[in-house]
RNA sequence: GCGGGUAUGGCGGAAUUGGCAGACGCACUAGACUUAGGAUCUAGCGCCGCAAGGCUUGCAGGUUCAACUCCUGUUACCCGCACCA
């Protein structure tokens, strides 16, 4: 009998030694590129949930090369980073010798799996001959003038102390800790991201990503058009500019909002009577979370600004303005026109402050709420007439631009990428603060800047990087002018050296260059990308926008740097609930490979179900696996030596052939498996097999259960390794039936089934079909309207 | 609220895109071998019914000779975004 453990590790090391999925560039051949996400080296080890991308992706891999494409398929760490960091402090060592011992765990689990990676080619982001180009990058973003720095109210975590982008900090929690999150001003390096919104909604369209990714990451960058428009403040003789998407509705403007936060009110604090009630509220707003201030949506709050008032640029009305906090300062222009007759917001406010409600929209009823249909303009001036949004929006708008008075304008939500973090383990921002220079770029030749080997890494309670506390590392001299200068003291997010990691596999070992032109040409995009849906966002839009930059920098082809884009389903515990380490329900991979084997598990989880939806783990189910390759191994004692298909499978063989190729192809494992099953089933009930039959077959199975269909291979001597033999093709004329059961029905009802063949006539088989006994019982004594033969599928007679 | 998606036996899930619903696997039942086993083999297994037959893809309609598949309406759940003007 087969011994599972022996063998996985036999074929491991065979396929180290014999360097099988080492990939050089070798233009004789077509290239392919599978990447998966790179794991996070945590304490937990790995997740049944890497399993099943990484065995899924490994299975095409192998075929792809059995198919003889010069296949690129690599890993590495992403390694930097709070989490990193936290298990960390806790158990005492430094990050980065908590990083090496992680890396060291999940590298020893995912060999045991059998995962065809190229190893020669693995590095960690925390690596300083990898970090020194992500540094590299930041400043061609900095030379670009893509990187700035600003003040900021940021996201900040108490517990983490530290900043967190939007992305980080969403529904007003810390994404790491689940503190809540505060607003902090602090100083941060941007990278201006949101000049790439049209540019990133623009490139999808020369991507393959699943619909579901791509409209996550169209509703994220939020585009929206409308108009801006100026309103006059008489009593400074300055515009207002506000943002709508509504302009058809400005005859219907009965006040204006600002943000608390708006510039104008210290501007013109001086002719503002209330700026104590003004002052007091916005503090009031300062000290409410994002989070609040976006759930409190019941009852809208405000306070007038008594001193300033804004006129009507089309209706020449002056109009009272509020401040409130369901106006956001960071987006559009932090300034609205209320029109409460056509918005929700804007009806509950002028409710609750008695304000004027002028329809100007023909339906509902503005007695009750806010109409927000389409319909009829009305007391609308120039619009009176039209009868819908889409023409009063057009004539306003060249209303508004004929008149000098407002102009058509795009919005985006995405925001731009708060690029800083006040912590340790992260990559330090190679720039040098100079009285006299101001901000000057470290010269690459003195890049990386390293990582300083201190003790303490905790983060400090005033908002400082840790790496402030450390002299010899803050103080150096201004590469320009060679007087006493500081270096930035704050690091990288950890998103940075995760957004260009797949160009460096291209080229891992490069000294000159983060990726060579050899390679990057070679190598090109991405064809295959596979992650969880949670970064369908954050981690692929930065990716994509990183890359961009570099595009638009020459530095590299092409403008998008993934083809297909595709997220496997989460593994759910038993009952269908997250797998977490308070329930006690998470299966560590290493148990399943030392108790059911490595291929069962791969197998198992390639058979769970629909790989782009969740899963849940069933043990009986992986013992069903666990069976399948079982039967496969007692298949190895029928084999007889004969070097062609058994005749009544041969048929079969094709079929499979092609069905296998097919659902690896559009990544349904599980119907690739079940085909093997079926005709395993076959093979089981027949006195011998051949050798052919049974090579075939284990080079189907090879790409999801490698070790033991090379073990079978090598002891029924059926030819060289599986790994270094090419793929099986079918036979198109092999796939048609002479003969076929079809079904004949009554009126819809299957009344029996037919043998017909396949040079029968609709004649001949309309004439089998009535002869058949039960088609008789059914139609006697009836008038046949109609029949309906449908050549080797179905026979339908229409009785009356 | 906006956008995307899902719904099929006791369970995980199939269905060549309009052509025999329930492939394959799990669980279960009976039998064989063994006679403790979580091993293997054979047969059965959507629901009602002794049977003939009838019913069945969340629910209600519609189109069609024929609907899990197309159309209309509706419910539930999941995911993303959200006082975004």
């Amino acid at each position: 009998m087969i011994n599972t453990q022996k063998i996985e590790k036999k074929w491991q090391k065979y396929w180290q030694e014999h360097h099988t999925f080492e990939t050089k560039i070798d233009h004789t051949k077509e290239k392919y590129y599978y990447l998966v996400e790179f794991p996070y080296p945590s304490g937990a080890g790995l997740h049944v949930g890497h399993v099943r991308s990484y065995t899924a992706l490994d299975a095409l891999a192998r075929k792809k090369r059995m198919m003889g494409y010069n296949v690129l398929f690599p890993i590495g760490w992403d390694a930097f980073g709070a989490p990193a960091e936290q298990y960390a402090i806790k158990n005492h060592i430094h990050p980065s010798v908590a990083v090496k011992e992680n890396i060291q765990t999940f590298k020893g689990q995912i060999q045991k799996l059998g995962i065809s990676f190229d190893w020669s080619r693995e590095f960690s982001t925390t690596d300083p001959e990898y970090y020194r180009w992500t540094q590299w990058q930041f400043l061609q973003f900095f030379k670009a003038g893509m990187a700035y720095k600003a003040r900021k109210n940021i996201n900040w975590c108490p517990n983490c102390k530290t900043g967190l982008s939007n992305e980080d900090s969403s529904g007003g929690v810390c994404e790491r800790c689940g503190s809540q999150v505060v607003q902090k001003e602090k100083e941060q390096w941007m990278l201006r991201m949101s000049d790439y919104a049209e540019s990133l909604i623009d490139g999808l369209k020369d991507t393959d990503f699943e619909e579901r990714i791509k409209t996550a990451q169209i509703n994220w960058i939020g585009k929206s058009t409308g108009a801006e428009v100026d309103f006059e403040i008489p009593q400074v003789h300055e515009k207002l500019k506000i943002y709508t998407t509504r302009p058809d509705t400005l005859y219907g403007v009965t006040f204006m909002v600002v943000a608390p936060e708006h510039p104008y009110i210290d501007l013109y604090s001086g002719l503002i009577k209330n700026m104590n009630e003004i002052i007091d509220y916005r503090e009031k707003t300062n000290k409410k979370t994002e989070f609040e201030r976006t759930q409190l949506v019941k009852e809208k709050t405000g306070v007038r600004i008594d001193g300033l008032t804004a006129v009507n640029p089309i209706t020449k009305k002056e109009i009272p303005i509020y401040i409130s906090d369901y106006v956001m300062m960071n987006y559009g222009t932090g300034a609205i026109m209320a029109v409460p007759a056509h918005d929700e917001r804007d009806y509950e406010f002028a409710k609750k402050f008695g304000i004027e409600i002028i329809p100007v929209i023909e339906g509902g009823d503005i007695s009750k709420e806010a109409y927000i249909g389409d319909g009829k303009m009305i007391h609308s001036g120039i619009l009176n007439g039209l009868d819908n949004k889409k023409d009063s929006i057009q004539k306003m708008l060249d209303y508004l631009e004929e008149q000098g008075i407002g102009k058509k304008k795009t919005n985006y939500k995405l925001q731009d990428w708060i690029f800083t973090r006040q912590r340790f383990w992260g990559e330090p921002i190679p720039l040098i603060y100079c009285e006299d220079c101001g901000w000057v770029p470290v010269p690459e030749e003195d890049l990386p800047v390293l990582l300083p080997d201190v003790a303490e890494y905790e983060p400090t309670d005033d908002g400082e990087s840790p790496l402030a506390r450390i002299p010899e590392f803050v103080n150096t001299t201004c590469p320009h002018c060679g007087k006493p200068a500081k270096r930035e003291t704050d690091t990288m997010p950890n998103w940075a050296g995760s957004s260009w990691y797949w160009l460096r596999y291209m080229d891992p070992h490069n000294e000159k260059e983060f990726v060579s032109k050899e390679a990057l040409d070679y190598w090109g995009k991405v064809d295959w990308y596979n992650g969880g849906m949670e970064h369908a966002t954050r981690h692929l839009l930065y990716a994509r926008f990183w890359n961009q930059f570099l595009y638009n920098q020459g530095l590299v082809p092409n403008s998008e740097p993934f083809k297909v884009r595709a997220a496997h389903g989460m593994i759910l515990g038993e009952g269908g609930v997250k797998m977490s380490k308070s329930l006690g329900n998470v299966i560590n991979p290493d148990d399943i490979v030392e108790n059911y084997g490595a291929d069962a598990l791969r197998t198992y989880e390639m058979f769970i179900g629909d790989y782009e939806k969740e899963a849940i783990w069933s043990e009986q189910g992986l013992n069903g696996c666990r069976r399948f390759l079982d039967k496969v191994i007692r298949l190895a004692d029928k084999v007889v030596e004969k070097k062609e298909y058994s005749k009544e499978i041969e048929k079969d063989i094709h079929k499979t052939v092609k069905k296998v190729t097919e659902d690896l192809d559009s990544l349904k494992f599980n119907t690739a498996i079940s085909a093997l099953m079926i005709l395993l089933n076959k093979m089981e009930k027949m006195d011998a097999v051949t050798s052919k039959d049974f090579r075939t077959y284990l080079t189907l199975l090879n790409p999801i259960a490698p070790h033991l269909t090379e073990e079978l291979n090598e002891m029924c001597h059926l030819g060289e390794p599986l790994c270094e033999s090419s793929w099986p093709t079918y036979d198109d004329s092999m796939l048609v039936d002479e003969e076929k059961e079809i079904a004949v029905q009554v009126n819809g009802k299957v009344r029996a089934t037919i043998t017909v063949h396949i040079d029968d006539d609709d004649q001949t088989i309309e004439e089998k079909a009535k002869a058949a006994e039960n088609v008789q019982k059914h139609i006697e004594g009836k008038e046949i309207v109609k029949v309906i033969v449908i050549k080797g599928k179905i026979v339908n007679i229409v009785v009356k």
